[in-house]
DNA sequence: TTGAAAGCGATACCAC
DNA sequence: GTGGTATCGCTTTCAA
């Protein structure tokens, strides 16, 4: 495996040749004939040779590695956009190395300092913190990945944050809801307020005004979102209908609905923001906004790899890739006509 | 951030001085005069100096990273691993690289021959495949984390399979349950054998005979899970405990109760080993054998590092740490006396 | 305290 | 086709 102190060296020695035309062969490009070849393999294979690519990587700058980063991995979604970003990475002969910074800033720039960061050929942030600012300062091929800040000079693959939540709560209207209510967190990125402007200009489109009794609003956890229910389902005149604008407040959501011995499509309504499991596993299950997950990473993964191939860098502006959602309706909502 | 093309070489030019100098005041080692550390210090900022951690690696042959290979990054358990991992290696001042295999064996090997594989300081292997031979061919500090094979020739952190699966049979037993059914999946590796050994061993010593019947097998898939114990519920004389042997099969498991309209703790006792969402979400919530996921992770790292710094290899046996798990009493299940 | 120079392990250009 | 060698960016003796 790695046997340290073979070199090329080593094995010029033995098969009687140049280091030149070992490194020919092992790189298969320049012709070599096919009695050197020979040797050359063989005494590979007798010193149990494996190249150095590190040393490789120094002359010619390509390691074929990328760098997938991301806040937390262990939210489901974040795992789900790399599996696709793996995928297409490993067809088109990069590895991939994931890095969660568990939600610490400073740490995707250590990160970008690092040996690593340094020598990746290129890097996919996903849900990323900073600002445009900061991601001007990174000099290779990049994708920002669900989050995207104008400016910003890179690629992005995102989604209709505001259309997801425009027609989750259009939906809620169709069937009769005037109460709904929306849970989510911070407004600090565009991701989540575009998902309160859809629900926003629903209503208001409708005629409905958005009374902030029923705009919760926390840090977007699943503690968060279970005691904003409770608020919300505690409260004088409570909402039929509640909007959990990402997958943990769902989450909340349906557990605080379940502590209260309330039925979910029945006395209260609720559509989440993204797939998770619990809003699978509820009778009946939880009407959502699906993302596409795996694709947003094969997307991201595809438009790297074009860009890093692009070497003479075409300067063309930064293109956003925007994929849609799906309301994937199931039991939650009751039908109030 | 990554700035190609300064070198230390151009840091010296400016700042008048040698690059032997330059690379002094850097790594802060040698001593340097004041003055001149200072223009040093203020050529690097001036020019935005990062150096190229990887010309370093090769004369040092250090690289500060290790990484951590999984099968599924999908999957909870491997995550609070990794978390544990992480932690301790920031502390120690070592980035941490994760890779996921999805399952295939191959990238196992293809990653420790690649550019990472070979230039990590040190690999923590959790959950991994292969046979001890191939465990022997890694010549670098690796650690095996919850599956163990002897004579690969590196240290483990591991769990006691065997007792977690005894407690949970014996808990069942002083319950008065006789009906004990176990699911699992192959018996291909220790941890999945061990398990059944310690479901086994419970059941004699107790007097209890071990029905073929009640001991399903499937692929330590959650819809193996909920398939074998929708058979095992419903053929003739059904179990009155179920033993769940890993976290998605006890998923599974929840899953098919609840879509037979039977209830957890009553109709039907269940314990799952691990902890998972859903058996901490249904009411009652299910009893597991929970392990000490991030704990797992913290050890691997701590063995890890050790070993990288006692370069003197002492050669010692490898040592296996072997962790407790404790049975999570909820109220899965029923008390038949 | 500082500088010159010899590597680290490969690649690639230039001769032959 | 094949070999010699400068080079990548840094560390580390060895002298001065």
């Amino acid at each position: 495996m790695s046997n340290r102190n073979i070199t090329i060296k080593d094995v010029a020695k033995l098969a009687n040749v140049s280091v030149a035309t070992v490194s020919r062969v092992i790189n298969g490009l320049d012709r070599v004939s096919d009695s050197t070849r020979k040797s050359v393999l063989k005494a590979i294979q007798e010193l149990n040779f494996v190249p150095n690519t590190m040393a490789a990587s120094m002359v010619n700058k390509k390691t074929k590695m990328l760098s997938v980063v991301v806040p937390d991995i262990q939210n489901p979604f974040f795992t789900a956009v790399i599996e696709g970003t793996v995928e297409v990475a490993k067809r088109e002969g990069f590895f991939t190395l994931v890095l969660s910074t568990n939600g610490e800033e400073s740490e995707e720039e250590e990160f970008l300092e690092s040996f690593l960061g340094k020598n990746v050929d290129g890097i996919i942030l996903i849900g990323s913190h900073k600002e445009a600012e900061f991601y001007r300062g990174i000099l290779k091929p990049t994708i920002l990945v669900d989050r995207y800040f104008n400016d910003c000079g890179h690629d992005g693959v995102m989604i209709d944050n505001y259309r997801g939540a425009y027609e989750a709560t259009k939906h809620f209207i169709e069937l009769g809801h005037e109460r709904i209510a929306i849970i989510d967190g911070e407004h600090d990125f565009n991701d989540g307020k575009d998902r309160y402007w859809g629900y926003q200009q629903a209503m208001l489109e409708s005629g409905l005004s958005t009374d902030p009794d029923y705009h919760k609003q926390g840090h977007w956890a699943e503690a968060d979102g279970y005691q904003l229910t409770i608020e919300l389902l505690k409260s004088e005149l409570p909402p039929t209908a509640i909007f959990a604008a990402n997958n943990v407040l769902c989450k909340g959501a349906i557990r605080a609905i379940r502590d209260l011995d309330l039925q979910i499509g029945e006395d209260i309504s609720l559509i989440g923001f993204d797939e998770n499991e619990l809003a699978q596993f509820v009778k009946p299950q939880v009407t959502v906004v699906r993302r596409p997950t795996r694709e947003m990473g094969l997307q991201a993964a595809e438009l790297l790899v074009r860009k890093i191939r692009d070497t003479p860098r075409e300067a063309g502006n930064p293109m956003r890739v925007v994929l849609g959602v799906e309301l994937l309706k199931r039991g939650s909502v009751k039908n109030l006509r």
